[in-house]
DNA sequence: CATGAATGAGCGTTCATTCAT
DNA sequence: TATGAATGAACGCTCATTCAT
């Protein structure tokens, strides 16, 4: 799984199966009550193992986070991919990337958005792990949107922005659930958000006007000082 | 402020002059350490008073926090509509109310942050009243698209959706502010997330396309199944 | 007491108190049952207060050990020219401080057995202050060889070499006093051990062997190897 | 080695070897680290066996200190002797004999320490044990100081505590070794040593005065009281 | 006999909260 | 009102000991 984090137990099998034990402990509770909330005890109890057994395969508390968000970035580097087989035309795969992403958020709902809660929980070095795999993984994305662009399907969008676009508001699925869920389903989300993004949501005369806009404001901009 | 919250003083004009002490050094703890790592002895010292005034305003830790998320919630409240005065045509309102939100995030950066990572720290009753007064605060923004639809600058897209669109991405700026920073400034993301959004992403070739999968994919759809 | 521990309260007398609160009932258990068979809580309970408070005053438990050390070196470093007031001649100043040096081991027996047991439990900074407080609390008794040296009493012996044994030999009675009081009481270990530091154990004839012995093994010398 | 101590493994032979093994490893970690600070896993690792193997051997950790005090006890009733093959004079034996015992410290001079520190952590019934073995090991000096006394070259001191004047004065060279090893080296150590408890300190005038002051304190005696 | 994974009691330490002053 | 010393429950983590293999 992760070379990173070392274990007292030399047989990587069992290592993998036991990390697996306790990652899907600490998923769950973590996702419902929080890091700090969580005790060790309770992973334990959850996982089907003494206390004392969890610092076999882990050096510390911190650790079982970072091995819970690791998890949920591989799922991602590994389940987009699958949903681009077969797929050629770069549109399309764009387009399917974008959804399965949403889909794989949805699945991961709960680690999702423990991800953005915990994220900054670990220690420096630990986060950085995480943030370069993030990374990573997004540029999944990144380069559907420069085949694209290539293919003149887009414009010449700045392509690392517009994956912070598609992931943002994937992200958002899980992270506003709570509110979003009352009013839409999952694919009814995706398929407006895929719209609203690609076409836009300006009608003909909006799109006259905001051209207007555009031009007037080349002058004017900013009106809000931003403070610290 | 929250009369949700109790404080055993009578004096208001005090609770209010403390409260505002309280707020102002835990924001500024919270948000660099996290609400666990931060003490209430810590508060204290940076608040200028001892540890056991707290609890003289504040019930709990847990309202101290909530007393946090609800500044910043108030703040967007109070910022968005200054942005908006004097103008009067329905797309330059919601351009201008999309960019100010952008512009306060950016300068609450670190309150922004704070919330998305905290908000599930809080006890069930008190993480409703936070999520309410963030509905309350986006309205704001939805507002101004009902009127944009309405006055035909816009599709008739679901507001509500695309109030968390334009909100989502304007949170990205704080929470993946580690990775946009080093590729765009605040002024160009705007820009940027705006234009997308609008007039979408697309060329015309792309477009044509794009309507051509949409009609095929009415037929297809969901291929991934979603679990918990 | 020790400027170099630290504590978080600020009251001085009221940090003399508790400290010496804590020494008292840290002394007793550690002697008894050693240091690290010693919890804190006990600790607490027998000096009267909760075991957190103990933190308020020290900031971990070798803290609470080092205290201890050092209330017993002081206490030699006060009780020492205390027995020597009032004497001016050389020799019985020398035979007084050693004579005293012995009285306050048996006055402090459990804390000088705790001081050869646990000095090295403490961790290196700590242990080398000890160390250094040690040599001082000496220097009482070399002081008072060399004033008899310089009068003609003693031999020119060196002076750091006899401290140590007139030193061990008073700790000897704490450390090996399970044995030593089934043989003889206080006085009388005293009187026979200054007799034999000071006029030697051999008869006059013993004496003629041993210069004859001294002149032979000038030339031979060692005949053991010393390891590691 | 020790019958007190079961084991769960019948061969004798292999018993010795492993006990062997796990007291030479204990002994280096005990004395660096101490006793509380060594782990089973540490003493297994460095002995080349597993951890759960020592519990063959051995019925708790406790059992390996003992084992390893009577290891060091033994090497001092073992190598004394030797030095006194082909001595047949008493004084000649008993210089030869506390001279080896410095040297013998010499050489274990960690595992003295560890004596020293580590005796009190048994429990009582297997503190004695080590306590016996101390005594019948410094009866191999006691009993050429009888010998001295009754060939005439020592005068009639108590034999018991002359005894134990040597052992401590030779303990302190491992014991205080931090300081007397940055003044004199062992030989000379030994040689001083020596020479002060045999043939005294003083001068010839000193002798004068403390005959003196030895008939004038015979009237006064202790001024310092003896509390717990 | 030997291994080393597993157990779980127990420790040092922290910190939200209380309360005498 | 304000202080900050005092409390004590609770946590992360260690490690002696056991036991299935």
């Amino acid at each position: 799984m992760s070379p990173e984090i070392g274990s007292l137990v030399e047989d990587q099998a069992l290592v993998r199966k036991r990390r697996a034990q306790i990652v899907k402990a600490a998923t769950e509770l973590f996702s419902s009550q929080g890091f700090y909330r969580t005790t060790n005890k309770e992973i334990a109890k959850l996982a089907g193992m003494s206390s004392g057994l969890i610092y076999q395969y882990v050096r510390e508390k911190d650790d079982v986070l970072l091995l819970v968000l690791l998890e949920v970035l591989e799922a991602y580097s590994r389940e987009i991919p699958l949903a681009l087989e077969g797929i050629d035309d770069p549109l399309e795969r764009l387009i399917a990337s974008v959804s399965s992403y949403c889909r794989i958020v949805d699945k991961h709902r709960a680690a999702t958005v423990l991800a953005y809660r915990s994220t900054k929980s670990l220690a420096p070095g630990k986060r950085e792990i995480v943030q370069e795999t993030e990374i990573t993984t997004n540029q999944h994305i990144t380069r559907e949107i420069v085949s694209c662009i290539k293919a003149g399907r887009l414009r010449k969008v700045n392509a690392d922005v517009l994956t912070y676009q598609f992931v943002t508001v994937a992200h958002a699925w899980a992270l506003k659930g709570w509110f979003l869920k009352s009013i839409v389903d999952i694919d009814s989300y995706i398929e407006q958000t895929i719209d609203m993004l690609f076409v836009g949501v300006l009608t003909p005369s909006g799109e006259k006007q905001f051209e207007k806009l555009r031009k007037k404001n080349k002058a004017i901009e900013p009106e809000v000082s931003s403070g610290s």
